[in-house]
DNA sequence: GTGAGATCGAACCGCTCGGTTCCATCATGG
DNA sequence: CCATGATGGAACCGAGCGGTTCGATCTCAC
């Protein structure tokens, strides 16, 4: 039966939907591990409705990755703002929220990561380019907050730790990587701080 | 034609040259991105030779990380081995080599952990979490020999900035990634060394 | 109340996939 | 010198792929 009896017809309702839905399982599955077929199938939604939405399954894929990538800043971004000022509090708190998402069930590493390991190329590359720039920006932040020198090299020494961290807690199956990474990010901006003769 | 006419008949000698064109093949175009078909033209073999010495692409892509996880750690141990026993040459020596690969035209990230990443299950994950573990026990290793209070924990350390570099250097097109961990790993070892109060 | 549009379900398309099989051909070891 | 076996080439298989189309049905804005 097409359009069940007592549905609510709301097109930007049902693509946010679908978005979730294929966001979870492509991060699970991979990117070439589920069908659009299987995909509509666990999302509720036919064939036609998706391609209306996403053109593509890349399509898709692109809306998914940027989505994604958006939520992920803004939830480390928060995690960093809603611990104070202070540089170490901040950096405390980015990797702590780091720590619960390595524990949490279901992990299997970064989703804009992976799915660049997956297809190397448009639009899978550029976004994670994007993706990993927007950390950046926020650890140089936190690094120029502390007054050392060069804030740029330590943002991107605070930035190869995340991703390092990632990939470890993932593959090691060892959530505590977040742990690792926070010492090391500690020591280092103490260090910029007061360098050794 | 089955078999040319002027052909050396070497079994281990083919099963040799398969793996060498797959594993590049796999690594540039990515584990789902390349079908047999297209992979036995590459290579110049047949599917009938291809499935006799592998089995399945399933056993064809173990075979391939297997080898790769190898020959990997071996090269990398190697860097480290001929600068001598100090642990900071060591360490420099390791990501020296990373700074050349990073660098090195068609480099798309570890082999391994992008596979890991396509297909999270046997027999990616494991040989991902062996090969993380090869690194972890030379970097172990190497912090051991500073006489450090604890060794582990600054071995895990050098591993996260290893993955993450290798991570940052792909999708941000940044080699220079080897020299931030570098320092970074340098810094670590100093700070471990003499603790500050 | 009516028309526009959203949605489902299903059938369908051409293609490619991983994998199997058969056979002619040739090198090689005994 | 002969039997064994490695190989290439091609045909073939069923399944699943991404993507398209159609019609029936229902909601919703006007």
């Amino acid at each position: 039966m097409p359009v069940p009896k007592g549905a609510t017809l709301d097109p930007a309702r049902t693509r946010e939907a679908i978005l979730e839905s294929a966001t979870a399982l492509l991060y699970e599955r991979g990117l070439d591990g589920i069908g659009v077929a299987e995909l509509c199938a666990a999302v509720g939604a036919s064939k036609e409705t998706l391609y209306r939405h996403f053109g593509s399954k890349d399509g898709l894929i692109e809306a998914v990755l940027e989505n994604r990538s958006r939520r992920v800043l803004a939830w480390i971004a928060d995690a960093a703002a809603s611990a104070g000022a202070a540089p170490k509090a901040r950096l405390t708190a980015v990797f702590r929220a780091l720590a619960t998402w390595y524990a949490a069930p279901g992990f299997r590493g970064c989703a804009i990561v992976n799915a660049a390991a997956q297809r190397h190329t448009s639009p899978a590359t550029p976004i994670a380019a994007r993706h990993l720039a927007g950390y950046l920006d926020l650890f140089t932040d936190i690094a120029r907050a502390t007054g050392v020198p060069e804030p740029e090299a330590l943002g991107r020494q605070f930035l190869v730790l995340l991703q390092g961290a990632t990939v470890v807690a993932d593959h090691l199956a060892a959530p505590e990587a977040a742990d690792t990474a926070l010492s090391a990010a500690l020591t280092l901006l103490e260090a910029a701080r007061e360098p050794r003769p």
